[in-house]
RNA sequence: GCCGGAGUGGCGGAAUUGGCAUACGCGAUCGACUCAAAAUCGAUUGCCCUUACGGGCUUGUGGGUUCGAGUCCCACCUCCGGCACCA
């Protein structure tokens, strides 16, 4: 007997999937297609291709991989394809530190990924495979962009962005680190650039009222995209500065206490504040101020715990509710971001206007009665945020303020001083970076089209697309985008008058090329289409796709928004791209996140080469429910090693026994060994249905093995006996299968001969599921005091009479009265007693 | 501060509809096999009292509902994640 021998059995089965291409399926129209079968589209996030796979892909792939053969197994036809995020970072600043080419580096580690998800045995269809920085992939990318653009959701604005002084460079979001820039250490500015957009924002209240359409996504996923859309009701009401001849419109949620405004702030990057302090005394130290807060990073801005500060402009503007004149301030604690970048400030009702009114010695007004004594700050009970009457505004003095609010909106909007409006924390999507590994973006600008001075934004014609990233020597951004350097390139012509034109040299956000990947697998190889809408009609919309947490908002809400924005312009049929969505945990190791740093990490590789793929996947699976992390443990992987060899010893121990007389095993005394296999048929396939409860699922198949091993030496000298430890077995073989591939497809070959993924999941005998003797819990004063083997079938009274027969249960009976009997037919006998 | 999620043996975790708390795995202890070790197989393993039979206690804390609560309700504590001067 030869040991379990998890490289044999791997390389084996790999190269059945390879030559047979297994996995492969047909879209409508091609030969091959599954017509009268339903689809499943299973997807997980790609990967983002830099240097090896790490513990956190082989879990997102293991995970897939076992529902996409679940699936296919329940006569679906799946499609689960895989392909790489391969623009970004990671391979720029490996290209600026040694000069090698992002695409070489790139392209090793998508060699290294592919070779390993060949090792790790997943399924999937790999004549679909993607890699995003393919200028086939990225034409279609650069023709989304001219899509939006020409429906006005693409735009170009001077914005503010986060610029880091040593490397002059603009940096993403997601460069800066607590307000430094991830690379040198240098604290960023804030700089005004002319910038690319997508109008997200215009589609704000269609991604909130969609997620109805969503079939089941974890709960706080939801909540999260709804914080960060942050939709807020409210009013929009006009401030006027009579001595500038200015309007300045706010926003706020709370009209309610309009005649508690004391004071007005704009925020330093207000556009009308140069021309309001412009030959005024105070001109000099605001400006000051201005420039004092624009060099400070946004961490520091944002820290809620300094002390207010700004400088008042000697101005005023009228409050329009009660024609008072309230003095106006610079302050940085308003954001430009957000509303309309002015406040009005009730500082008896809002804590920050409450701390700012303190700071400066500004009057503050109580309009709403009441209090709240976690917030107050003084004798006065102020400030108070919450509800209550109405006091110092008038007519309205005495009214509940939630009644008073509508009522002064209505007011207001009769002549034009206000009205009700919504107002989003998000604001539009900025698409465009200052890099060279990207996709270049498709517009050139035409002085000759222009007009007074600026040059026209012309779209590159879509026949013209791919725009290809030139080759450049230096990756590393000087205040300008590498591709400027490519001045061959840069120089074209405007392909509206022929004339000299020079290209856009900003590339877009990876997040861009990954808004769509999932539409492009389904139509990979189309040279004249982005995809087929036939092929995205029959295949979206994804029935379940799996990822990390961590893209919870940005992934997840541009997918959505290209979505619906794709459909808008007529090329899609569905308005959300992923109906189910499932978040898996991250694998911690010493209670640690894994970085290279700490040298926790965990690499799939050395696990696979010493224990099998088999054994890494299912004990991913196994490491507890797979949405929550877990700690790796060297120990639970020797664990489940040990469980997949006992599983093979058994198949190599039955597989020579000739007995298959299962009708003998289930009338005699091999019947409790497979109403084992059915039961674990059973709470597998729930356990499936329940959510992906897969640690719960290897469990039962682990109870299936170690019964049929504690039964088998007891069995084979019974009729049908070695038939039943087979069929245990083979069952345990298709069950561990989703998770185990290799080794599940080897067992049922050996045992059932042919191939384990062409059967049809198994199906629970509910005869087998059923028993005809239950254990009767018995209880007094619901404390246990016996188990007793009772008929199934058994009446309330049988129930009751053979409790109180009980000698255990006499005992806690003597000398008391029984005062209430409660009986669960099949389960348990109450006996309550005093 | 606001919004989510979670607290169960020595450890990871299970308990599906309010009905046997601790499945399965790890670790530990003992035994078999072996010259020996590894591997494997078998047994024991929540805590306390008891030689035993048996009894008591136990799901973060405190209360409540119920014949019966890990599960439902109220209050609180701790940890994790997200957002955060958002008007």
């Amino acid at each position: 007997m030869s040991g379990y021998d998890p490289k044999a059995i791997e390389a084996k089965w790999q190269a059945v999937w390879a030559d047979e291409r297994t996995w492969e399926v047909a879209n409508p129209g091609q030969s091959g297609f599954a017509q009268d079968k339903p689809k499943s589209y299973v997807l997980e996030m790609l990967p983002y291709p830099s240097g090896e796979p790490h513990v956190g892909h082989l879990k997102c792939y293991a995970v897939g991989d076992a529902i996409a053969h679940f699936r296919r197994r329940h006569g679906f036809e799946v499609i689960h394809p895989m392909g790489y995020d391969a623009f970004g970072l990671p391979a720029e600043n490996n290209a600026i530190k040694t000069g090698e080419p992002p695409r070489e580096a790139t392209e090793r580690s998508i060699e290294s990924f592919r070779r390993q998800f060949r090792e790790w045995g997943i399924s999937i269809d790999w004549s679909r495979e993607l890699g995003t920085h393919t200028p086939e992939y990225y034409r279609w990318t650069q023709w989304i962009f001219l899509q939006l653009f020409e429906r006005g959701l693409a735009y170009r604005t001077e914005a503010p962005v986060q610029w880091c002084p040593k490397d002059a460079t603009v940096l993403a979001n997601e460069q800066v680190v607590d307000g430094r820039c991830e690379r040198c250490g240098t604290p960023v500015e804030q700089r005004r650039l002319e910038q690319w957009f997508f109008r997200i924002t215009e589609y704000a209240d269609r991604l909130l009222a969609d997620f109805d359409l969503l079939e089941s996504w974890p709960e706080h996923v939801i909540t999260m995209q709804r914080n960060w859309i942050g939709r807020s009701e409210g009013a929009e009401v006009t401030f006027r500065c009579e001595e500038a001849d200015l309007d300045f419109p706010v926003f706020t949620t709370r009209p309610d206490t309009l005649f508690g405004a004391t004071f007005f702030v704009l925020a330093p990057e207000h556009p009308e504040l140069e021309r309001l302090i412009a030959g005024t005394p105070g001109e000099g130290p605001v400006r000051e101020y201005v420039n004092r807060v624009a060099r400070e990073s946004a961490e520091e801005r944002g820290d809620e715990e300094r002390p207010k500060t700004g400088v008042p402009l000697g101005r005023s503007v009228v409050n329009p509710v009660n024609g008072e004149e309230i003095p106006m301030f610079v302050a940085d604690y308003v954001l430009m971001e957000y509303g309309t970048g002015a406040i009005m400030a009730v500082p008896a009702h809002d804590a920050r206007d409450y701390e700012f009114a303190r700071a400066f010695g500004l009057p503050i007004r109580r309009v709403i009665e009441g209090e709240d004594p976690e917030m107050a700050r003084d004798e006065d009970g102020l400030p108070y945020p919450g509800d209550g009457p109405m006091a110092g505004s008038g007519r309205f003095d005495g009214k509940d303020n939630r009644e008073a609010y509508e009522e002064i909106v209505a007011w207001l909007a009769e002549d034009g001083r206000g009205r009700s409006a919504v107002n989003y924390r998000l604001r539009d999507w900025l698409v465009s970076r200052q890099r060279y590994w990207g996709a270049p973006i498709p517009v050139v600008y035409c002085e000759a089209c222009g007009e007074e001075g600026a040059p026209a934004i012309v779209p590159v014609p879509e026949e013209q697309l791919p725009i290809e990233l030139p080759a450049v020597e230096d990756y590393a951004p000087q205040g300008r985008s590498p591709l400027a350097a490519a001045e061959e390139w840069v120089a074209t012509e405007c392909p509206r008058c022929d004339g000299p034109a020079r290209r856009e040299t900003d590339t877009m956000d990876t997040f861009v090329d990954s808004s769509w990947y999932f539409i492009r697998y389904l139509d990979p190889r189309n040279a004249k289409a982005a995809w087929d809408p036939a092929a995205a009609d029959h295949w979206l919309p994804v029935d379940q796709y799996i990822g990390g947490v961590e893209h919870a908002i940005l992934h997840l809400m541009y997918a959505r928004f290209f979505t619906k924005a794709l459909a808008d312009l007529g090329h899609l049929s569905v308005q959300e791209p992923f109906a189910n969505l499932f978040t898996q945990g991250m694998i911690t190791r010493d209670g640690a996140k894994m970085s290279k740093s700490k040298g926790n990490t965990v690499s799939p590789a050395e696990y696979v080469q010493r224990y099998g793929a088999d054994t890494a996947r299912t004990y991913i699976c196994f490491m507890g429910p797979p949405e929550r992390g877990g700690d790796w443990s060297d120990e639970g992987v020797e664990g489940v090693n040990r469980f997949l060899s006992r599983l093979w010893r058994l198949c190599e121990e039955v597989e020579g026994r000739g007995d298959s007389d299962l009708g003998a095993a289930r009338e005699g005394c091999a019947r409790p060994l497979l109403a084992k296999a059915h039961w674990a048929i059973d709470k597998v396939t729930r356990d499936f249905q329940r959510g992906f409860q897969f640690n719960t699922a290897i469990a039962a198949v682990m109870e299936l093995v170690n019964e049929a091993y504690r039964l088998k030496d007891g069995l084979y000298g019974e009729p049908g006996g070695a038939a039943a430890v087979r069929l245990a077995t083979a069952t345990a073989a298709s069950l561990v299968f989703p998770f185990a591939p290799h080794l599940g497809a080897e067992v049922w070959q050996r045992l059932e001969g042919g191939r384990v993924w062409e059967q049809a999941w198994p199906q629970a005998d509910p005869d087998l599921l059923s028993s005809d003797t239950v254990t009767l819990v018995v209880q007094v004063n619901g404390k246990l005091r016996d188990r007793i083997e009772a008929a199934a079938d058994a009446s309330e009274a049988e129930l009751l009479e053979l409790a109180r027969a009980s000698e255990k249960v006499r005992r806690h009976l003597d000398g008391k009265q029984v005062v209430k009997e409660i009986v669960v037919p099949g389960k348990l006998v109450n006996l309550v007693v005093r």
